[in-house]
DNA sequence: CGGCCCTTTGATTATATTCAACTCGAGTGG
DNA sequence: CCACTCGAGTTGAATATAATCAAAGGGCCG
C-alpha cells in the first residue's frame, strides 16, 4: 500500500507547532527571562514529589507527564509541546513527573523569579493562571476518555487530538514522536491493544502508519465517527 | 450480620463535613456577599454550555459534576461537598454539568461580582486560585483511577476517598449520599459492577453496608492494601 | 400496606489483557 | 555499503475482567 501520491511529503512536525499561536499571548517578561536547557530521550525533566524548585517552557520536543504506581503500572496524565508551561503547579512539590519523550529543548525559570513575576505582572499571572485553566480542562476531556469510551473510540479521539494540535489536516504526515507502549499508557490500555487499534483502523483506511511513529490521517471525518462525540 | 454494636450510632453526615476546615480560609468578603439558594434532589444547578453567570459555593450536600457524551454515556468528574467552590471556570461557558444529588443549599455569587471582588481582592483571587489547583489535582488522582485501576481497586480508592473526606474513621457509618449508578459512572464501571464490588468487599468484611447509601469501613487498613498503592 | 425504584444476583457475552512468537526497521559496526 | 542486531511493533491464541441482559429481592416513600 502507498500513500506517497495523497500524503505531503513533508511530515508535519508535531513538537514545533502551535509555537507561534503560544508565543503569540506570551508575556515578553517570560519571553526573555530564563535559561535554555536540553534533555535528551527518556530523560527526566521533573520527578514527582521533588521539590519545586523551577519551572519550564517547552521548545522543541514532546514532553509527557506521569505518575507510576508501588507496583509499576503508569498513567500518562498529557503530553506538552512547545509552548506549554511545565511544572506550574502552586503546590511544595511537583506531582507529576515530567520526561522527554525524544530530544527535549526548555527554557527554565526559576521558582522564585518565576514567583516574583507572577507576583508583579498581571500580565504573567494571567498567563499562567489561563495555562492551569487549560490543563484542567484538558484532564477532563482526558477523563472522559478513560471512564466512557472502547479502544478504538480511545484511539480514534487520540489521533484526532493530535492531528488538531499539529494543525495537520487530512493527507499530512504527523511526526508524533511516542511509542505504542507511551500511547497506550497515556489511553489506559495495553501496547497491544493499542496496536491492533491501529492496525483496524488502518484497514478500514482511516489512517494510514507509513514509518513508525508517524501516522496519516486519511479520513478525519469517518475517524470522528468512529471517535466517541462528546456532545 | 450486625454492626450495630461497633458502628456509632450517628452517621457522619459526609455532606457537611469540611465545612469548618474549608470556612477557616475563607476570605470574610466571600463569606458575607451571595444568595442562598435550595436544589432538589437531581435538580440541574447550571448545565455543561451555559454561559457562565455565576458560581456557588456548597453549603450543604452532595453535588455532582458530570459530562454528558452524545449517545447517552455519563462521566462523573467528582463530587462536591460543603465549602467547595463550584463554577469558577475562567472560560465563557461551563464545562460541566452541576447537579443536585439530593437536598443542596448553596451560596450563589453573581459573575461580576465575584470578578469584582477577584480583581481588587488578593485574598479572594488567591483562594479561588487554591481551588482550581485543589480541582486538578483531584481530576489527575481520579485519572489514575479510570486509567490503571481494576474494579476493586476503584471501589476501595473510592470508599477511602470518601471516608477521609467525611473525616470517618474505621466503624463510623457515612452517609455518602450516592446511589450506585453515581458511584459507577463515577469510577467508570457500570452499577452491576460496583454492586457486586461492594457485596465481594463486604464479604471479606472490610466494610458493611448497614443501609441505603450508607457505608462502614470495618478495616481501613485491608481496605487500602485492596486499593492501589499509588506511591 | 402497596408500589416503585434501587439494588442485588445470576448467566452469558463482549472486550481487552496476557503470554508468546514472530516480523520489521532503524541504527551500528565491520 | 551491507549484514547484523536489538528494540519496537505486529499478530495469534488463550484467558481474565467487566459489560450486558434478565430476573428477583428489599427498602423507602406515599
Amino acid at each position: 500500500m502507498s500513500f506517497v501520491g495523497t500524503a505531503s511529503s513533508q511530515p508535519v512536525p508535531f513538537a514545533v507547532v502551535r509555537a507561534a499561536a503560544a508565543d503569540a499571548d506570551m508575556p515578553a517578561e517570560l519571553e526573555t527571562a530564563g535559561t535554555v536547557c536540553n534533555f535528551a530521550p527518556a530523560e527526566t525533566i521533573f520527578g514527582e514529589g521533588d521539590p519545586i524548585d523551577a519551572s519550564y517552557r517547552v521548545l522543541s520536543g514532546v514532553v509527557r507527564l506521569c505518575r507510576l504506581t508501588a507496583d509499576g503500572r503508569r498513567q500518562i496524565a498529557g503530553f506538552r509541546l512547545p509552548g506549554d508551561l511545565i511544572g506550574i503547579e502552586w503546590t511544595g512539590a511537583y506531582d507529576m513527573t515530567a520526561e522527554a519523550v525524544r530530544n527535549v529543548t526548555c527554557v527554565r525559570y526559576s521558582r522564585s523569579r518565576l514567583d516574583r513575576l507572577s507576583h508583579e505582572k498581571a500580565e504573567v499571572r494571567d498567563h499562567l493562571l489561563s495555562h492551569l485553566c487549560r490543563d484542567l480542562r484538558s484532564a477532563q476531556e482526558h477523563l472522559m476518555t478513560l471512564g466512557c469510551q472502547s479502544a478504538i473510540e480511545r484511539v480514534a479521539s487520540f489521533l484526532l487530538q493530535t492531528a488538531r494540535r499539529a494543525s495537520a489536516s487530512d493527507g499530512s504526515v504527523i511526526d508524533m514522536q511516542l511509542g505504542r507502549q507511551d500511547i497506550a499508557d497515556y489511553l489506559g490500555l495495553t501496547l497491544e491493544t493499542v496496536s491492533r487499534t491501529f492496525t483496524e483502523l488502518a484497514g478500514r483506511g482511516l489512517i494510514a502508519t507509513p514509518k513508525r511513529r508517524h501516522v496519516v490521517i486519511r479520513n478525519g471525518a469517518r475517524l470522528k465517527a468512529a471517535s466517541l462525540p462528546l456532545h
